[in-house]
Parts: structure tokens; sequence; C-alpha cells
DNA sequence: CCGTATCCACCATGATACTG
DNA sequence: CAGTATCATGGTGGATACGG
């Protein structure tokens, strides 16, 4: 079947995009930050270790699904590491790996700039919409 | 018309997240530099002013309506500043703002962390991968 | 030059049901 | 208890054309 070049066009930006998202490790880094559930999880498991249901049970807005969804991607990062104690009922602990654990420093900074400033984004938004409607 | 039980849950499971982003800043935050163009429009912009067509010319990838779009996004955020000079053709410039220079050293940390890390990750993957064919 | 509106494809996510 | 498979859908982003 012959391609059309609305194709090709959109399959170069998406190729484009790609191509600066593997060559940019801060780019990559942040893509996977702002995965909705990886700063729940890590938060968590700052904390200590933690049992798949303890998860599912304090991040309670995501399906069971996108935890472990979520969960592999950190695992195959290398930031979480999964053991599982061969029993009945399985138990199955999700702890942070040293990578993981080097990259608290960076979510506390970000953490604590969020805290500080997020009252001005609150003020910059009701500021910027009133100026729509106003 | 009638509610059905799942739409519903639906329902629910959108505003706990959405509540859940509402409350936590830090993954307010996360969640706007994790958008695709943000963190190379603020890389951009951390060298100073820059005009629409600049970023629109260095930022390739990013279709027009992105580009504007996420500007959009950081200007309601109070991160970045838009000014125009009326003329034909029009000129328009976007720059940081002293909040979205806040910012800086943060994604400095980010960054100094990603490219640290990102032959961990890397190794970690190709680890995590070849284990399941393997 | 800059922005917006429209249309549409894709995919990330949710619901659900099933396995070990 | 933990994980997987399948299906549906809504939102996100891309292409495109037009307006100021």
């Amino acid at each position: 079947m012959a391609i059309s070049s609305a194709d090709e066009r959109r399959a170069s930006a998406r190729s484009a995009y790609l191509m600066s998202m593997a060559s940019c490790p801060t780019h990559r880094v942040l893509d996977r930050l702002g995965d909705r559930w990886v700063s729940l999880i890590l938060k968590e498991l700052a904390d200590g270790p933690r049992r798949h249901g303890e998860l599912a049970r304090v991040i309670a807005g995501a399906t069971q699904k996108m935890l472990t969804q979520t969960l592999r991607a950190l695992q195959r990062d290398g930031l979480v590491a999964r053991s599982v104690t061969d029993s009945v009922p399985p138990r199955v602990e999700y702890r942070l790996t040293p990578l993981g654990e080097s990259l608290l420093p960076v979510m506390a900074m970000v953490a604590e700039w969020a805290e500080r400033h997020i009252g001005d984004i609150n003020t910059a938004r009701a500021t910027y919409d009133s100026a729509l409607s106003g």
C-alpha cells in the first residue's frame, strides 16, 4: 500500500522527538519522573520496602495494572528492586536500589522548590486566568 | 439517563487522581516539567530571551501548536513572560521570570544526576531486557 | 511573524475478568 | 496476594488551513 506524505511527515516528527528523547538524559529522566505515579511510588519507597498491596492501598488512585506497570518501568531502569518470597500467598516486596536512593536528594530539591513556590504558581494562574475574563 | 456504576467508578478513579494532583505541589511541578517540550524550552530560555521563531527553529521536533501551547502553560504558571513588540511583522519575545529562573538550579541538579547516572540506567535496561529473552 | 481552530490518529489508562 | 490479558475510551499531540 502507498504511504501518504502525511504519514511520512507524522513519522518524521515522531522520530525527531524520539531521537531527542534518546539523546538527552535530562529529558529522559524528567519523562520518567513525570509519569503519573512515579513520584508517589518513590515517596513511599523512600521510607523503606513496601509490599505490592501496601502500595496499592496507599496510592489509592492507581489501578493495579498501572501500579505494576509503573513498578516494572522503575525496575527496568534500575531504580527499584523487586523480590518475591515464594509462599502461599506470595509476598512481593519492592525497595529502592542504591541508584534509586541516589535520586532522593534530587526529588527532595524538587519537592522543596515546589512547596516553596506553589503559592506563586497559584497566584500567577489566578492572575492569568482573571486577565482573560476581565 | 442512568449513570452506570462503571461510569461512577471511572469518575471516582479520575477524581481521586486529580485531587492527589491538586494537593501535591511536587506532583504538580513534576507533571509540568515532564511535559514533552518544557525542559527544552527552559533550557533555551536559560541563556536569555528568545523570539518565538528562534524557539521554533531550535526545538525542531515541536509543532507550532505545541510550542505555543507549552509556552502558554509556562506563562500561566508564571515561569515565563511574553512580550509583544507591536510592529509589522509582530515580534514576540519569551523570557524567564524570576520564578522561572529560581527553577534553574533545580533543573541543573536533575540534569547533573541524569548525566551522571544515565549509563547506569542504560545498563539496567539492557540487563533487564536480556533477562527476559535469555 | 505569530497565533488559533479544526480534524483525526494514536496510545496511555481504566475497567474487567481470569490465572497461579 | 500478585500479575496478566483483553477491550474500550478519552485525551494528547500532529497535520493543516486560516486570521491578524
